[in-house]
DNA sequence: CCGATACTGAAGTAGTTGCTTCACTATTAA
DNA sequence: TTAATAGTGAAGCAACTACTTCAGTATCGG
């Protein structure tokens, strides 16, 4: 059985914040992809992005502070791997506000529907 | 019956870097719940966020950029509401990396359930 | 021990962002 | 016509962002 969700997820507008702006940018987001393949450590991560590492220890305490990623050091090496509160968060803001505005694009009825398709 | 998406939605990155710029904005997500309760003119939009016309104005255009928000000016007033496609872009792109770290998680196994819990 | 590795911290920098003000152009109402 | 309204465009500005380099500090391998 898949573990779901008891407890609620804070979505504050800090958090909420952090979260947007850590996804904002294209080289975290390429961490984040990257880290799908599994568990990896900062120089190797750092490898195939073409910035230095102190750039990507900067990305990660972001990503970190948006709850996007976990990272913890061994020894010399730290290893960071994706961490799901921050996604759940994303997904609890965007569930929140779509139903808010379907519930309007209802009220607006066929309308939107007829330009979205025109699209 | 809702109107169910059949069409693919083109989420290139750049589409994705302008929608999570857009929310990573906190006056931009006020204009965005703002529109929630029906379409507005800039100046009425721009009444109780304590900025500017001009601001709102400047916020807007990145918001129809993001395809967030999509307005029409009829005589001197520019009339503003919310737009689905952006949002929908939004969802699909969560939904396609969701799948890809869920199923990294489940690799992982019940480590993670575990961590989560303790959180 | 000694050198290579894996980061960390501080400081600097070019470019971007969110905001302002001021001047201007419609449009509407009296 | 005139005055108020609604918004646009340009310029400027302080703060922030995504980098960089350089100088460390641990830690591991031989």
């Amino acid at each position: 059985m898949s573990p779901k969700i008891k407890h609620a997820i804070p979505t504050t507008p800090q958090q909420i914040d952090l979260l947007f702006h850590a996804l904002g940018d294209p080289t975290r987001r390429a961490i984040l992809d990257r880290l799908t393949s599994g568990p990896m450590s900062v120089s190797r991560l750092a490898e195939p992005l073409g910035v230095t590492l102190t750039a990507v220890a900067q990305h990660l305490q972001i990503l970190a502070e948006a709850r996007l990623v976990h990272t913890e050091k061994l020894g010399r090496v730290r290893t960071c791997r994706i961490e799901p509160v921050g996604f759940r968060a994303l997904e609890q803001w965007i569930r929140d506000h779509r139903t808010a505005w379907e519930r309007k694009l209802d009220r607006l009825g066929a309308f939107l529907a007829e330009e979205d398709e025109a699209r």
